[in-house]
RNA sequence: GCCGCUGUAGCUCAGUUGGUAGAGCGGCGCUUUCGUAAAGCGUAGGUCACCGGUUCGAAUCCGGUCAGCGGCUCCA
């Protein structure tokens, strides 16, 4: 089956819910009901009856029941004022709606149309003179088509969920209910994609986060504010450390910023108009000043820069920091880790000659391809560049250099890439990193973001070799982008196996008795003085050992539950023969006690 | 913020048409000292999310609040 046919069949599936639902509540009114990734859904508006997902089963029946009488789509067309009348006679005010737009525009998409005409009564010239209509059994739609021959012609499928939706996304139009569903040709594919449902719910972030006891939230702290245990800390700190290191090896340096501010700062950098009511507030009963809790870090590190004169042979200054920025988002978008009010970012930035831009790139690149490597996860980036219009601030000709040098250096470190223009932020072009997960998805992680304007805004300069004054470039990067949302990414690629350098437990000695207590002692004492270097350096191990009174066959499973990469199984033959018997996701092994450490770092 | 669903022990979940709670795991105690995914016995845990209403009586019905989940919208 090829893509269209494909399109043909769960659009049908549309009109095929539509019918059932028409059949089950008559009065239904339909808004729209289009194809979209791996299914299809309805806008339904059924007054002050609400569709529940218990109702889903007698939906689906009826559905069976339109498929199994094979209605044929007829395709037919009506004149425009034919087609409008006919949408008040069957009292479907959304379909009219949709009508006298066709009439006046011939389009329905929403930003085509002129937002204040749009849904109102035309009667002017129509720019469509007719308009296509399918009909299966007694059932009449609106519809372009394409659709399959008959309804019996659609494959598999299952309703998924019901949801809120506004008619043509506009939270002033009335709500409507959205029905999704998944579509697919054979019942192979929908079991298989059901099952791929079930492999992502398994390795949920959130499930995880729990499970292996990672993170938690309060409804006392508040929604979006996760508090991180001591293993979920683990994570973060090793994660951040291997993030810093890189990029202290290229030349940052660490700087600390507080977590308020005057809210003078951000009306100077321009954010304090575009953050409006993402800022949270913080009052002072001490003095008249507005405070707020920094939403960004840039506007704080281009104080730091200006604190003293900078020459061009400074340059170029580079600033390191792992903070956290806060964001008063709405909280129905909140939930895990993926979206927080608190968001720790490992963040840089660059004060850069404009001539540096592509060498400092070109470092931050290496880095996060490096960092990417070593939690395999494949990247590919997207380089957003400006178009001819007059949004953007600085130079041109800076704009051209600087987009220049950014893809030099995005070839130079043999990245996958495609660019766009258009894209950029008005204050500079930018560089996003896409990292894939171990099912397929696609996540937004890293960015490299260049900056014309925060400089000027800022009066930040450096002497030039004439004596002159320049402003410098900055570059943000955050190679991890939030801590936060990397973390709800790396749980789900690895689903809670992290790789041995940064489990918050990395070994666990199990013992088989109480006879191997003296033994486990020598082995704790390697275990204490062995040291990861790779990829992240001075990494001590993390180690505990379970020598409580229970079976190994409890141990292991226990073990294996928290996803602890490394047991050491010890018991008395061990302990006679000077070895360790070492279970990992891989298998198992015996080694001497004197290999273990070089075991567990080359592992 | 809006719509829908959900909220019972630390965890996973039962709980009939309304008659003030139950299992497994986990915890604790005792016994057992065991070789690759759950040893045995005993025992303690609950203001049924919270607040209010209906009722002789509410985990159960109704309203509100809070939180979780799925979407919409917003943001990129």
């Amino acid at each position: 089956m090829n893509d269209d046919q494909l399109h043909a069949m769960r659009h049908s599936l549309a009109h095929i819910t539509a019918t059932a639902v028409k059949r089950l509540w008559p009065d239904a009114k339909f808004g729209i009901g289009p194809v979209v990734e791996n299914g299809f859904y309805y806008d339904i508006d059924l007054g002050d009856t609400k569709i529940s997902e218990s109702d889903f089963k007698k939906i689906e029946k009826e559905m069976r029941r339109v498929v199994n009488q094979d209605q044929p789509f007829e395709h037919s067309t009506k004149q425009i004022d034919e087609a409008i009348a006919w949408a008040l006679e069957t009292n479907q005010p959304y379909k009219s709606e949709l009508l006298n737009d066709l009439k006046r525009s011939g389009t329905t998409v929403a930003h085509d149309l002129d937002a204040d005409e749009m849904g109102t009564i035309t009667d002017g010239d129509a720019a469509m003179e007719q308009v296509g209509f399918y009909t299966n059994g007694d059932f009449t739609d609106l519809c372009r088509g394409p659709h399959v021959e008959s309804t019996g012609k659609v494959g598999a499928f299952k309703l998924m969920r019901v949801a809120g939706a506004y008619w043509r996304g506009n939270e002033k139009n009335p709500q409507m209910q959205r029905l999704y569903g998944v579509a697919f040709a054979t019942q192979e594919e929908l079991d298989a994609h059901l099952n791929m449902l079930e492999q992502a719910k398994a390795r949920d972030h959130r499930k995880l986060g729990k499970e292996l006891d990672l993170y938690t939230t309060s409804p006392l702290v508040g929604i979006g504010l996760p508090m991180f245990t001591p293993r979920g800390t683990v994570l973060r700190e090793v994660l951040s450390r291997y993030s810093n290191q890189l990029r202290e090896q290229a030349g940052f340096e660490k700087v600390w910023i507080p977590h308020i501010t005057k809210h003078e700062l951000y009306e100077t950098s321009g954010h304090w108009e575009k953050l409006g009511d993402e800022l949270f507030l913080v009052t002072s009963q001490e003095s008249n000043d507005k405070f707020v809790m920094k939403p960004m870090n840039c506007p704080h590190h281009t104080q730091i820069y200006a604190s003293q004169p900078r020459s061009y042979r400074d340059m170029p200054v580079r600033y390191l920091e792992t903070t956290t920025i806060y964001r008063d988002e709405k909280t129905g978008e909140l939930g895990g880790l993926n979206r927080v009010r608190s968001a720790t970012q490992d963040d840089s930035h660059v004060f850069a000659r404009p001539d540096q831009i592509e060498d400092e790139v070109n470092g931050l690149l290496a880095s996060a391809q490096e960092l990417y490597a070593s939690v395999g996860l494949e990247l590919r980036v997207r380089l957003s560049y400006r178009d001819d219009s007059d949004a953007y601030l600085g130079e041109p000709e800076l704009w051209q250099s600087a987009q220049a040098q950014l893809k030099s250096a995005v070839e130079n470190n043999a990245l996958e890439y495609f660019e766009q223009n258009g894209e950029a932020a008005f204050y500079g072009p930018k560089i996003d990193f896409m990292a894939t997960d171990a099912i397929g998805r696609e996540h937004q992680v890293a960015t490299v973001q260049l900056d014309f304007v925060q400089p000027q805004r800022f009066g930040l300069q450096y002497t030039d070799a004439e004596g002159g004054f320049q402003a410098p470039v900055m570059i943000h990067c955050a190679l991890l982008g939030s801590i936060e949302r990397f973390l709800s990414v790396f749980i789900e690629h690895t689903a809670g196996w992290f790789p041995l350098w940064a489990a918050p437990e990395q070994v666990r000695i199990l013992t088989i008795n109480d006879t191997v207590l003296d033994y486990v002692e020598q082995i704790k004492a390697i275990l204490a003085e062995t040291v990861l270097m790779q990829p992240v350096k001075y990494n001590e191990l993390r180690y505990s050992c379970d020598d409580r009174n229970e079976s190994l066959g409890k141990k292991i499973r226990e073990a294996t539950g928290m996803k602890i990469p490394v047991q050491l199984i010890v018991g008395p033959k061990d302990k006679e023969a000077g070895t360790v018997s070492i279970r990992t996701q891989g298998g198992e092994e015996t080694i001497r006690l004197d290999q273990l450490a070089e075991y567990l770092k080359t592992a």
